[in-house]
DNA sequence: TCGGATGACTTCTCCGACTC
DNA sequence: CGAGTCGGAGAAGTCATCCG
């Protein structure tokens, strides 16, 4: 028990925990009996499905021959095939691909056949061996295979089965023990995203609910509003409704739609939310299990080094401090304290702080397991299986930048919610641009108690904020960019400020019919510009000095760390929205206080 | 809407060219 | 000569919203 074992030859390392798009349990039940050799799909695959539906040039008899082998172990490739592009005209070239229905086609894509394989190794009724690269069936997963009686719905065997996998599973504890136990027993998709899995961090993004809701209520037409609902969410969320509808046709859980209020300058709105759920009575009653109450003792979770994190260049190096924190922590059931679990990491070559084994331990309840929490240490509640953690490949080993200057600012934020570390992963993350300008804002308004808002949308600045409690208020402009290497802020996006600075003075809606000004308090008339981003390279401080020159408004440039230094300063009052307005726009980069 | 679907982006792997 | 490195191209892996 315990044992830290190390993987040799050729590993390849891979994702397993997070499941995004499966949610029909008789493909997930299809998918395990494909590694049974005695099942009905088995048969139907080796014996007619995949000649007919793989092409010789896919690879048809390789798949087959992989269907043959005995005892029966299929590789991650033959499983899962490759993708085509476009998606669109996606031939079929995996075992999995072939073994359930897709939306328009004879087969799912390569991603949903990940997935599927992932949910099937989640929930236990596969196992992964790390040498061979291959998954074969579980006694769980024979269970659930002989459970089949030949009938779509699911029979009571197999719901049966289902339960105990699903309750073994953290993330779906997580999600149970949220509804059961929070003041608010009725959660939307959004409330229980942003509380789950390793929050504020690349692969687990969740869209805050207030910002939609706003969203929803600012849109200009019943389309833009259909749109927000049907289309904003964020992985973590997406995760959170995923788990909420595999507990729904459990039975454990209901949905219904919420009703979500937000206070809007003064004005209450609200809207209703589709994806919101409840806990049922015999969900009550299987967390009673989980958590080892009354009778029943504690279901063993399934835990894998692979669910410690999902994206990143420095992935491996943080699964493998999580995964290192969590075998310290179940050694024993006595109280840890933080500091010697640096020490033990020490010991182990990860030269970490307490602060980032503090989030981290707060992660690890997050992803449903349980470990209550003090303020100088912890101490481990729970029951888990034993995991394998592999030693990555060297290469892979090394903390990257970006995880080293968020170690950095976790240190300086005392009172900021440590949530908004996960600005430091958007602002270098180009397609995360959206939610960075979302973030920024909301940093902004929801830390540090500036009003205002994100604004998004064609011809807008991405966001404005504004004071209203002071002698002299003022307001700001501001437009973010999410940027890998850091951002020059070029003539065109210089020119498109100046212009948001000219149509705010004009306020005429024949030069911009959104009035986007109007958002910005009626007693205000000082404003400035900001640019945010990761940080910034190249001639920007030439462009910020001509934006002034042009319009006679002063404005700054500020990084990421220093947006999040400047949030905790005025949070924790060390900093006054006066002294900020009087400082920060000095047409420069704006660079409060020095790391030391 | 639900249950995947999609293009995009990042990282890995391969392989010949080149260097020391 | 040969081991090591570079770098470009394509393959593999993983989203983060999108959408029929």
């Amino acid at each position: 028990m315990n044992k830290i074992e190390i993987i040799h030859g050729n590993y390849t390392p891979r994702t397993f925990g997070w499941i995004q798009d499966p949610s029909n349990f008789r493909s997930l039940c299809d998918v395990v009996a494909v590694f049974d050799c005695n099942s009905k799909k088995y048969k139907e695959l080796s014996g007619s499905v995949i000649p007919q539906l793989v092409s010789e040039e896919d690879g048809r008899k390789e798949l087959i021959n992989a269907l043959n082998k005995r005892p029966l172990a299929i590789a991650y490739s033959k499983l899962v095939g490759t993708s085509f592009f476009p998606r669109a005209s996606a031939r079929c070239n995996g075992i999995i691909q072939a073994a359930v229905k897709g939306q328009s086609r004879p087969f799912i894509g390569d991603w949903p056949a990940d997935n599927f394989l992932r949910w099937a190794h989640a929930l236990g009724f596969i196992r992964y061996d790390y040498e061979s690269d291959s998954f074969s069936i579980t006694p769980e997963g024979k269970r659930l295979s002989k459970a089949y009686a030949g009938n779509s719905d699911l029979n009571d065997k197999e719901k049966a089965v289902l339960i105990d996998a699903v309750l073994a599973y953290p993330p779906a504890c997580r999600i149970l023990n949220l509804l059961a136990h929070t003041d608010d027993t009725h959660l939307t998709k959004f409330e229980l995203g942003s509380r789950l899995g390793f929050v504020g961090e690349d692969g687990f993004t969740s869209l805050g609910q207030k910002t939609i809701v706003k969203a929803i209520a600012l849109a200009k037409d019943a389309y833009e509003r259909n749109n927000i609902i049907q289309n904003r969410e964020a992985s973590a969320d997406k995760y959170a409704r995923m788990i909420a509808k595999w507990l729904q046709k459990l039975g454990l859980v209901e949905q219904k739609p919420k009703k979500v209020a937000v206070d809007l300058a003064g004005e209450t709105f609200s809207c209703s939310i589709p994806q919101a759920y409840v806990i049922t009575n015999a969900g009550r009653i299987a967390l009673g299990r989980v958590n080892g109450r009354s009778r029943h003792k504690r279901i063993a979770k399934n835990v894998f080094y692979e669910m410690m994190a999902t994206k990143g260049s420095d992935r491996e190096y943080i699964r493998t401090r999580r995964s290192y924190i969590l075998k310290f922590l179940t050694r024993g059931s006595d109280k840890i304290s933080y500091s010697s679990i640096v020490q033990r990491l020490s010991c182990e070559k990860l030269n970490e702080t307490i602060q980032t084994v503090k989030d981290d331990i707060i992660g690890l309840c997050n992803i449903g397991l349980s470990i209550q929490i003090y303020e100088d240490g912890c101490k481990w509640s729970d029951r888990i299986n034993d995991f394998v953690v592999p030693q990555p490949p060297d290469a892979n080993f090394k903390k990257s930048q970006l995880t080293g200057i968020k170690e950095q600012i976790r240190a300086h934020l005392a009172n900021v919610s440590h949530d908004y570390l996960t600005l430091i992963d958007l602002a270098y993350d180009s397609r995360q641009n959206a939610l960075f300008e979302v973030k920024a804002v909301e940093l902004l308004t929801e830390e540090c108690n500036f009003c205002g808002q994100h604004m998004g949308g064609s011809r807008k600045p991405d966001g404005i904020i504004f004071t209203d409690s002071l002698d002299k208020n003022f307001g700001v402009i501001i437009d973010t960019k999410a940027y890998k290497d850091g951002y020059n802020l070029p003539i065109s996006q210089a020119d498109e400020m100046s212009r948001y600075i000219d149509e705010n003075k004009k306020r005429s809606d024949v030069i911009n019919p959104s009035q986007w000004w109007k958002k910005f308090g009626d007693d205000i008339d000082l404003f400035f510009f900001m640019f945010v981003s990761g940080h910034f390279i190249g001639n920007f401080a030439e462009q910020i000095k001509r934006i002034s020159n042009v319009t006679g408004i002063d404005g700054t440039a500020i990084g990421i760390q220093n947006l999040l230094l400047v949030a905790e300063a005025i949070k924790s009052g060390r900093l006054s929205k006066c002294c900020l307005r009087d400082k920060a726009f000095n047409n420069s980069e704006f660079i409060p206080l020095q790391l030391q």
